[in-house]
DNA sequence: ATGTTTGTTAATGAGTTGTTAAACCTCGAT
DNA sequence: ATCGAGGTTTAACAACTCATTAACAAACAT
């Protein structure tokens, strides 16, 4: 139903977690340490993550930490021994989204993960992944740009900047919303690696007429699709 | 932030809630029972739910599966006092998003809610909003002024100096309030720009003949809508 | 090790904007 | 009517911002 990445120290109750889940109809992977899980994340995608907070190399908050700066969007499930409030908050500063206390039911975590499972569901179905615009399509999961059977493999950040440009199409996005979006940060330096991309984005889209990278002076840019 | 619907039969907690949901900018509409709460969401619209599990007249669960049934998504978030099993998983069963047990601190409630307006937000962020007057619409957002099908784009402080002009239509605004508002200080040669900039808008607005910028000797300017 | 890819920094030239200047016009008091 | 203060308009300018190319260094793969 969907692909989990589970990290999880414990070998006996990472074990019936996975079966557990594979079980309901779940793709799991298992990881035993968080360095493990943040590997198994940048390689392959996943709809959900179940995170123990107490591992060994890199606990499951840093962890949280490192995977919402690639997703912004992924639920994260926090799995903690200890029930202290500190603990819990937490895990939401640093992305979390929920949050199960050990001991607890399978029951109990199916439940958590079907609530955000099913509020994922819709969004997935109606992007389908490729947005279209003008007479391009952009297969974001995929980085490819494609233009008249023209197509082009974007990097990651050229295809951050073109996604943040296409979900505001024909409104102007600030260059400081742009900054902090996609960098995090707002200084001289981030803003020439901007200017840098719009560039470089414009020689992608110099294929397609219907489309425009607009810059408002001092404001910030627009993709205007006529 | 966002409109929420609070379901709550002990006064005490119930006013502690909704104060510090206000105090974190939320418009909250809090209900003592359950078939009040009901009403309360048949009329109006909310875009989330905190409902405690016992309640006088209708309890939690039933309050939260008849609401389920009028929006299939809206999040639900109980409250409870009892920490037992059988009562969480109850409340998933009618199509709960999330428990918090009471006690609970006002932080982690938080959380909890921002977890599930953050995921919501992107749809609403649509909305530019867009000013109308005379036979013209100012697009602030995106800095365009537009008319008869002719649309300007405006410079930063083009835009900022109409948008003073059009809230306060039809009124006289002085010299003193603008440059103050616009330029942060008032001295002879912000008033010159001033006037330089009421002389673009004045070529921009021509296209309007509802429209007119007044001098008042001495005074300031008014934007006159006819 | 070697070469490739990728994001950042640098450098340069071009473009846009807000400000200033200057000439001319309007208002209202005397 | 005349005068001076304030307003309008056009033009020019300097400061800032942007576009583009290239060089670089770190990460990555071969």
């Amino acid at each position: 139903m969907a692909k989990i990445l589970l990290a999880e120290d414990d070998e006996n109750l990472g074990f019936m977690i996975e079966d557990n889940l594979q079980e309901t109809g779940h793709a799991v992977t298992w990881c035993l340490d968080g360095s493990e899980a943040l590997i198994q994340f940048e390689k392959d995608q996943f709809e959900l993550c179940v995170l123990d907070v107490m591992m060994p190399k890199m606990d499951g908050f840093e962890l949280a930490s490192r995977i919402r700066s690639i997703d912004e969007f992924i639920p994260i499930i926090f799995l903690t021994a200890k029930s202290q409030e500190e603990d819990r908050l937490g895990g939401f500063e640093v992305g979390g989204d929920d949050y199960v206390t050990k001991p607890f039911s399978m029951k109990e975590l199916e439940y958590r993960i079907n609530v955000f499972i099913r509020r994922n569901q819709p969004k997935a179905s109606k992007s389908s992944q490729a947005i279209q615009f003008g007479q391009s399509v952009f297969d974001e999961r995929n980085l490819v740009y494609c233009c008249n059977e023209i197509s082009h493999s974007l990097t990651q950040m050229e295809g951050n900047l073109l996604k943040l440009l296409v979900q505001n199409r024909n409104e102007l996005v600030k260059r400081e919303e742009i900054l902090e979006e996609i960098w995090g940060e707002n200084d001289y330096f981030k803003g020439r690696s901007l200017d840098v991309f719009i560039t470089r984005l414009r020689k992608y889209l110099k294929e397609d007429p219907a489309l425009e990278i607009r810059n408002h002076h001092g404001v910030g840019f627009s993709l205007m699709v006529s």
